[in-house]
DNA sequence: ATGAAAGCGCTAACAT
DNA sequence: ATGTTAGCGCTTTCAT
């Protein structure tokens, strides 16, 4: 019981360490960091006191020596949404892999707190920042010449000298675009979001792009409107009657698409029998809860955290930071209402 | 430009400070924190430096003398899912506003993973850990005799002795069943997830015990199943089979409210002119794209969140630990599918 | 009312 | 190969 890990006891220091294993304090430093030369046997010595005492170096003590602080800030813009959260999934796991603590901040789109926040954590002394948001939109920086390097994920920076990574959105379109073709649909449609969001207008153009290659457009022009299930189910019946014929329908996310799906049904037109339907997001609620369950386009939102967390740590590591915007590959995650022979 | 708060230059220590004001390096302390004896005029002209400076006293040198950290820990067991997310942002707005950090970690329901996250917050200083889950089954507690306070939210320790915070799923069940009654209906039908999951039972004993005072019983009995639209589509028919003068159906999640109402749709029920609908969670995209917008309890995940927090804040303060499991009220949202005169 | 000094736990020069 | 010393930035006695 006594020689536990975790003693409820006073904390053992290093000190402790020292003496336990008949070194000076010095010595014991060196020892548990694998530094300097000494004998295997008292670096083996002190190890094992160490060990027995359950001796946990401190890392206040460690970070205060101007050395490291083994953490990084992660703000968010975003009261953890839906797409932040993923993004900071990934990042943690990638973090807290290599040993990195995570400083967790929301700012809820103000930028006075966001201040505050990346003061705070200026303060803690971390050795990176991520800060994660909802939309594509570029928005000013978190603040110039920060002494420590910072990562915009899944949001942008103005500020083109910092590293901004972005979700493929012109590149998921065309995904969806060429797998529609590949199904052998011509006649293809577009219902998504507001114009005013840069997300829309590239997956728009991804998809015109892939359809004027083949020499197509899109069928009844793009529709823009809400994000919403309610839109879905309106731009449908828009669509249908300015193309009866639509034989398929991209849209511009998952819940424009179980919009769609419904007024579909309800119309009479069987998907993907009669009409081949794409999402985009692969929310896998709303994926997966729609009938027929829904072929989407995922961004991989993870991986744009797990890419913002090694692009840190590689230049905490020293490495030259790349600057500018980087777009990650989106992924077509094919269900039923694409499904040919349905 | 030299004198803004966040110099890219060395950092300003409180010897700088010191020096400034033309006082010793103790009494630039003391004037700093409000603290001993000094002339008005001294601590004015100190504070004064301290600004002009751009001073920010180092959050590591402080907790390293044995001081506070400001810094609590959350952990979370649900890879930032969709019940714990509402709960951590309760938790860091409560803190947030305290100037306390959080540090975040994620144990991916991994006991290794968590007892490596405990041990790292506790090196790290921290002041108290918030541990958040998805469900709210006991589960074994992080550690006992932790030198620091802990408190369980959206999830149940089994040690009696840590304080645990849970959503009222019984009085949310009976919530529901009140409302529906006020509303004049009396066969009212439940369909809810597994019967493996505690939130599932309390919210059927919920329903049932209000529908008991009143003389009445479940309609065609609760029906358990998976928490999906899919059950909820199936559930329906076997419902509608059972009793098919059902005159409200209470789900046990939004999700299943939703496939519930898909199947009455196309049953010809109108909602919630023939059956009302009420549903849990209040998920918005849920509840809100449903047909028509769904009526919900809502479990106040925030709130538990906030009080998490301010618990802890109250136990560091020095305040005695309430122990046990402490249940927070749910709220009952109002939407189309229950109001009357539709 | 102010200053000097010790020390939190640790590391990194510099001595031995 | 090991020990000694001087700090990191701050707070807190204890002198003055």
């Amino acid at each position: 019981m006594s020689n536990s890990t975790q003693d409820a006891g006073r904390t053992v220091t290093i000190r402790d360490v020292a003496a336990a294993a008949g070194v000076s304090i010095g010595t014991a430093s060196k020892a548990l960091n694998g530094v300097g030369r000494m004998r295997e046997e008292t670096r083996a010595r002190v190890t094992a006191a160490a060990r027995r005492l359950g001796f946990r170096p401190n890392p206040l003590a460690q970070g205060l020596l101007g050395g490291r602080t083994y953490t990084v800030g992660l703000i968010t813009c975003d009261s953890f949404g839906r797409f932040s959260i993923p993004v900071m999934l990934g990042a943690e796991d990638a973090l807290g892999d290599g040993q990195i603590s995570v400083l967790l901040c929301d700012t809820r789109d103000d930028p006075l707190r966001e201040r505050h926040h990346v003061e705070r954590l200026l303060d803690r002394r971390v050795e990176g920042i991520i800060v994660t948001g909802r939309r594509t939109e570029p928005r000013p920086g978190i603040g110039r010449d920060l002494p420590v390097p910072v990562v915009y994920a899944m949001t942008q920076s103005l500020d083109p000298s910092d590293l901004s990574l972005l979700p493929d959105d012109e590149g998921g379109g065309a995904l969806a675009a060429r797998h529609l073709l590949a199904t052998g649909r011509t006649r293809i449609g577009h219902i998504t979001g507001p114009h005013g969001f840069r997300a829309a207008r590239q997956r728009a153009a991804g998809l015109s792009g892939v359809l004027g290659e083949a020499g197509l457009r899109v069928a009844g022009d793009v529709l823009h409107g809400e994000w919403s299930e309610e839109w879905g189910r309106q731009g449908a019946d828009i669509l249908l009657q300015a193309d009866p014929d639509v034989e398929a329908i991209f849209c511009g996310s998952d819940q424009i698409a179980r919009g769609v799906a419904e007024t579909l049904r309800e119309r009479g037109r069987r998907v993907p029998g009669d009409v081949a339907l794409v999402g985009f997001d692969n929310w896998a609620p709303m994926a997966l809860g729609c009938r027929p369950p829904l072929t989407t386009v995922d961004m991989n939102l993870g991986e744009i955290g797990r890419l913002a967390a090694r692009h840190l740590l590689g230049v905490i590591a020293g490495q030259a930071g790349e600057t500018g915007v980087r777009t990650v590959p989106a992924r077509l995650v094919v269900r039923e209402s694409t499904r040919l022979g349905t």
